[in-house]
DNA sequence: AGGCGTTGAGTTACCGGTAACGTAGGATTA
DNA sequence: TAATCCTACGTTACCGGTAACTCAACGCCT
């Protein structure tokens, strides 16, 4: 019956109970398990033995603690797992910290400021090695938190060239103010814009601006434009295709917030025998993998969401293991052309 | 200066700081920020000051570490984040999670048991509250660290009857069973099926199981069935029923490992002129968003994956706060019959 | 033989909180 | 008035590791 507790029990099998199965102190066993040289094979082989039968399992805690270090967490946060954009750069992410040890902590903002500050401190206080927050704006009090933790950060999605920390992402305003421009050359006139944005200060939004920008400065007009209280997604795009023609029938082409929401508003004019783009252009934005199987190639602009998490893992990496990192990265964005305007 | 100083340098302000600004000891600090009561109202209002003004974060590691308790991090693993389903079972489970103050940390399987292993055996050194694992597979010593570490433990997805500790999930073979049967209702013969398992013990291969069965008990025929190695999206949809077409013309109706592979599929139809149900029946599993866009009702099952995340997270903090917790939770699953079929 | 460096340990103190216990002084009660 | 209780604190010890230091034994050199 012995065996079976030793296994079975509370786990309270510390390094002590390891150091005195196998006749030595603490410290060396410490010294043994951490591979730190000073000891000799037979001690190693007696200490290792006592680890494996005892089943013991380290307190990263207490090690954390005792060199007032940091965890090998890294606090990733982003606007939403429903919004697919997100969940490629949160893969990316994921996939690189894990090859170096470290821990992802997510953290849902729902699109609002007070939630990430809530869990800025949250999650600070767990000491973690890093912070990968998505978007650039912060409330105040999360600013100063994060500045006085002086913890690595960067900061992901919307290019900032005075980022907190570090930055990577590509400018989204551009990328609107490109597909504007295109749009025009393509004599374009009346403009549609159908997004969700939650907040002002987002990356859509700069989007938006962007290709409102390019309109006025080709002198097309913008003659309507939406915001759905919803995610980005395929059906939202859908409705919000109706709602916009419904309430004005004169828009020649749209511009979407993502690609899931262009291929809602495809649906919605294959439904309505809508020509495309011959009745009415649509757009899309980031190349999502939906696009890759439609009969026509859609109009959007490519971005490689896999690489800004890739990028901004490696960086925050690199300053975590105290090298230099790039303060800022743009990874910038490629216009497709399509057919589907 | 010195105010400066005090929020930039490098937040080494602990509680016996806080306690020697503010004239009282380290303990009444500590009685003050727990709320614990035993002090005077003159006596809180002098910490609180000194808190705010020096910007006192409490160090989370080392009241885990003094009172032996656990984080209140949640370890989450999901096979894939590329997988919409599993994006939509871990939103579930954080939103909740959240707003019982405890936060998730992610592991990303990559459909391999011995990265699972290894990822419970880190996040178990971290003193986690709990733990969520998807699917029901796990190597010898992934379950003995389980037992032994004594967490509550939900395992999600596919049901189990004798969890480790609790689970929630559906029946996959009975999903894949009544898809099967329907499909023979229906008066198809020859079957197919299209999916993209990694590995033999996973939830997919269950409902192919399924499916098996029922066309075998029906006396039908699954003349093809294809497991790709690739993430079960709308391409692989696309090109996964080219190959199954140009290999085996003459099946009647395919089965696909979930919605977006089916959506593929309906893409790869209408760019080839296949009509839909007319020349091949097509059925998809999981009801995911893009059905709601479709022009016709697609023939899937429909599965609540939001739901499995929240109740899974329900479940586990009934059992962190030391409440009875159901073991084992059928969310269950409906057959849209559609008309794609 | 004496001095010295190396190897393989053990000892002590500490990280930042909190549980458990101790205690002074005022209020309440017998 | 003395015994008792309560309030509002302070003191001590400890959680499980590790850094920094100490030290004995042994081999090697001059």
């Amino acid at each position: 019956m012995t065996e079976f507790k030793i296994s079975s029990k509370n786990n309270k099998i510390n390094l002590s109970e390891v150091a005195k199965a196998a006749g030595v102190s603490k410290m060396t066993a410490s010294r043994v398990l951490r591979e730190e040289g000073g000891y000799s094979e037979k001690t190693r082989v007696k200490v290792m033995a006592e680890v494996e039968r005892l089943g013991y399992l380290p307190n990263r805690i207490a090690t954390v603690f005792a060199g007032d270090k940091s965890t090998t967490f890294v606090g990733v946060s982003i606007p939403d797992l429903g919004n697919e954009v997100f969940t490629h750069v949160l893969e990316g992410i994921d996939r690189k910290l894990v090859s170096f040890n470290h821990q992802t902590v997510l953290g849902m903002t729902q699109h609002a400021l007070a939630e990430e500050e809530t869990w800025i401190e949250t999650v600070l206080s767990w000491k973690p090695a890093g912070l990968i927050l998505t978007g650039r704006a912060h409330t105040p009090k999360a600013v100063q938190l994060l500045q006085s933790a002086n913890v690595p950060l960067v900061e992901i999605w919307d290019l900032n060239s005075s980022p907190i920390d570090m930055c990577v992402g590509l400018n989204h305003f551009d990328s609107g103010y490109d597909m504007g421009r295109f749009l025009l050359s393509k004599g374009y006139t009346r403009f549609g814009y159908v997004g969700t944005s939650h907040d002002a200060a987002n990356a859509a939004t700069s989007r938006l601006n962007g290709y409102a920008k390019a309109i006025e400065d080709g002198g097309g007009r913008l003659s309507k434009q939406l915001c759905l209280n919803d995610i980005p997604g395929f059906y939202p795009g859908f409705y919000g295709t109706e709602q916009l023609l419904s309430s004005d029938p004169n828009v020649e082409v749209i511009f979407f917030q993502n690609d899931n929401m262009a291929v809602g508003a495809v649906h919605f004019c294959q439904a309505q025998h809508i020509s495309i783009p011959g009745d009415i252009g649509i757009a899309g934005w980031g190349e999502l993998p939906i696009a890759s199987v439609l009969p026509y190639r859609l109009t959007t602009v490519q971005v490689n969401h896999l690489r800004i998490g890739q990028l901004a893992a490696e960086n925050l990496l690199l300053k975590i293991s105290g090298d230099q990192a790039t303060p800022v990265s743009d990874v910038g964005f490629r216009l497709v052309t399509g057919e589907t305007v």
